[in-house]
RNA sequence: UGGGGAUUCGCCAAGCGGUAAGGCAACGGACUUUGACUCCGUCAUUCCCAGGUUCGAAUCCUGGAUCCCCAGCCA
């Protein structure tokens, strides 16, 4: 075995590698023909709410893309909805990325640039490219036209330059209530395509901005904003996802007609998608207030805080999400796959330890009563530089439950009556006698141990099918375990908004599809057990991880744990070729 | 009878006219004081279908099929 450090692969054993896609591709043609000399790529969330796996994937698309050609990626906040917005969501954005690993090379708000965005609808108004219109809502749906049916001109469409000044000069002064007046582009209501068909560039929304407070009462729309945006700030390549691919030739108007220096392109990828996964903010929310999860950071939601609380590194994330890869394909990977590299990541990083999740105890008869002896074991025998621990070996010790079957199926190789097992670390026992209450349960297994065949000593005069853990019970440390299965019965991820319906945004009306979720949700997602740890592990840190032994990672949960009290996640199960389901048959 | 995309192994995904990478999963076997890890082996004569061009096509052309996105003063 070889402990060296690879360079390729650092000491997590993730391997940090990024396959060829269609971004690089293109990027590699701009700097070679010179349409590029840096790349500055850039992350541009809407601080209204919390950031997840599939943000994960973006985050990362566009700092490796920038990485890799020594360009620049910027954290951009998108927000020009006040309605939508806080600062809370800022703060949650920022310690995510950071978590990550992915430092930005600079941050700005799209409301920094507010006074320069007006400045070029005033540019559009006096090319005669953008107009006030003072149609309603339903009007302009109405007069959009439809998939099939070219749109019809507002009446508003002609005013003159002059009248569009004075009209928008106002909309910014607060004259006019919302919805009285919007600014449109125009383009050509007869386009086949819906975004063409002069959009509304600038609304009325009289909030006050987490940014800007009360300066404006204007904001112009996403669709305008945008390319904006990315021209400010020297954006080269400006990805997105797939849903957005109509928007470019609106995008490609922008940085036009509005007469921008730079000329930023956009490229859209397909979104990620988890079988089984929940990342929809509604959902969330909705499974929170119903009780099912204790919060946005539950450890059964793909949210960035969720997966880090249940214990999944940024190593692991960035990991799965780069051999993921990117393409123009809308695939749903398997989270077996993200399981993966979790494993992968702390196979060498996480110590080995000892817990008995469903205890049952085990005397052993012919060991010296009150004799305690401590045994040396290893923190991680793939990872010798983790070092070694002494822990305490006595009559009386805990065992798995599941690691005892009075009538064992074939090739059952733990304890049954009269079989010998090893106890990692320490000796081979043999279960002479079970003890049960009066409901015929087992309640206590005696056993024997064999002296000569202390770990370490080089035994060899036979052997046992079977190595199991242990944890001696006077010294025990009580922990409770937070065992984990998908959170919906079926795999179909989460994501996306239902239709909003009756309840508009934040709306508490509950929709079929509401209820149908609630149904959906698997009753064993959580399982809490109650057992032991080794004495060492009476004070452990928040988030610090470990494999306990044959059963999986575990990550110590900062919200639920105490000092002296621990509390651990399951983060992933070992991997295990035993099927006790095929066993039985 | 609108427009824009997609289609390569069970799942992701390379491939860009020269004869199908890789990862996950799965399945054999070796090793094993984790039924883990590791190791070794197997896993697309075929790229949605049908024609065509070519010495040669997953890659080019023609026609068809299926799926996804778009009618917010959301992003």
């Amino acid at each position: 075995m070889n402990f060296r450090r690879d360079e390729r692969k650092g000491w997590s054993g993730v391997e940090n590698k990024t396959s060829s896609n269609f971004i690089r591709t293109i990027v590699e043609r701009d700097l070679k023909e010179g349409r590029v000399k840096t790349v500055v790529t850039r992350f541009p969330p809407e601080p209204n709410g919390y950031l997840h796996i599939g943000h994960a994937r973006a985050i990362t698309i566009n700092f490796d893309i920038a990485a890799a050609y020594g360009g620049r990626t910027h954290l951009r906040f998108d927000d020009t909805n006040p309605l939508k917005e806080d600062v809370e969501y800022v703060e949650a954005i920022k310690r995510d990325i950071e978590w990550l690993g992915f430092k930005w090379d600079a941050l700005y708000f799209a409301s920094d640039y507010f006074e320069e965005i007006y400045n070029r609808a005033v540019l559009l108004i006096k090319k005669g490219l953008a107009y006030v219109d003072d149609q309603s809502p339903e009007e302009i749906r109405r007069t959009r036209g439809t998939l099939t049916e070219p749109g019809i001109e507002s009446p508003y469409r002609n005013r003159s330059v002059e009248e569009n000044l004075d009209l928008f000069e106002r909309m910014r002064k607060g004259e006019f209530k919302e919805g009285e007046k919007v600014l449109r582009a125009k383009v050509d209501m007869k386009s086949p395509n819906l975004n063409m068909r002069d959009p509304v560039i600038y609304r009325i929304i009289h909030a006050r901005h987490h940014n800007t407070g009360d300066k404006w009462c204007i904001y112009p729309t996403y669709t305008f904003a945008h390319p904006l945006e990315d021209a400010i700030e020297g954006v080269t390549h400006s990805l997105c996802s797939l849903e957005f691919e109509d928007q470019r030739p609106f995008y490609d108007w922008v940085i036009r007609e509005c007469e921008m220096e730079s000329q930023p392109r956009q490229y859209e990828f397909a979104k990620l998608q988890i079988k089984g996964a929940v990342i929809g903010k509604r959902y969330i929310k909705q499974l929170v207030e119903a009780g099912v999860l204790d919060g946005w950071d539950d450890p059964r939601v793909y949210t960035l805080c969720g997966l880090r609380r249940r214990g999944y590194t940024p190593e692991a994330i960035k990991a799965f999400v780069r051999e993921t890869g990117v393409s123009k394909s809308a695939g749903v990977v398997d989270p077996r796959m993200l399981e993966h590299f979790v494993r992968e990541d702390l196979k060498l990083k996480a110590p080995r330890t000892m817990a008995v999740l469903s205890p049952l105890k085990v005397v052993i008869t012919n060991y010296p009563e009150g004799q305690v002896e401590w045994l040396e074991a290893e923190n991680n025998p793939e990872n010798p530089e983790m070092g070694v621990r002494r822990i305490p070996f006595s009559r009386e010790i805990y065992i798995e439950q599941d690691d005892f079957m009075e009538t064992p199926p074939p090739k059952y190789h733990r304890l049954y009556p009269g079989n010998e097992v090893r106890l990692k670390h320490a000796y081979f026992i043999k279960c002479e006698e079970v003890v049960k209450d009066e409901h015929g349960n087992v309640v206590e297994l005696r056993c024997t141990y064999d002296p000569e065949t202390k770990s370490g000593s080089g035994f060899t005069g036979r052997k046992v099918k079977g190595t199991i853990h242990w944890v001696e019970a006077t010294h025990a440390v009580p922990a409770e375990f937070r065992l984990f299965e998908p959170l919906l019965l079926d795999e179909n991820e989460v994501d996306e908004e239902p239709e909003a319906g009756a309840g508009e945004d934040g709306g508490e009306a509950v929709s079929a599809e509401d209820r149908s979720l609630l149904s959906r949700i698997n009753p064993n997602s959580l399982r809490v057990l109650h057992g032991f740890v080794e004495p060492q592990m009476k004070d452990v840190e928040p988030e610090q991880k470990f494999q306990f032994f044959r059963h999986g990672y575990f990550n110590v949960d900062p919200k639920l744990s105490a000092p002296g009290k621990p509390v651990f996640n399951l983060i992933v199960s070992l991997k295990s070729s035993y099927d006790p389901k095929a066993a039985n048959a």
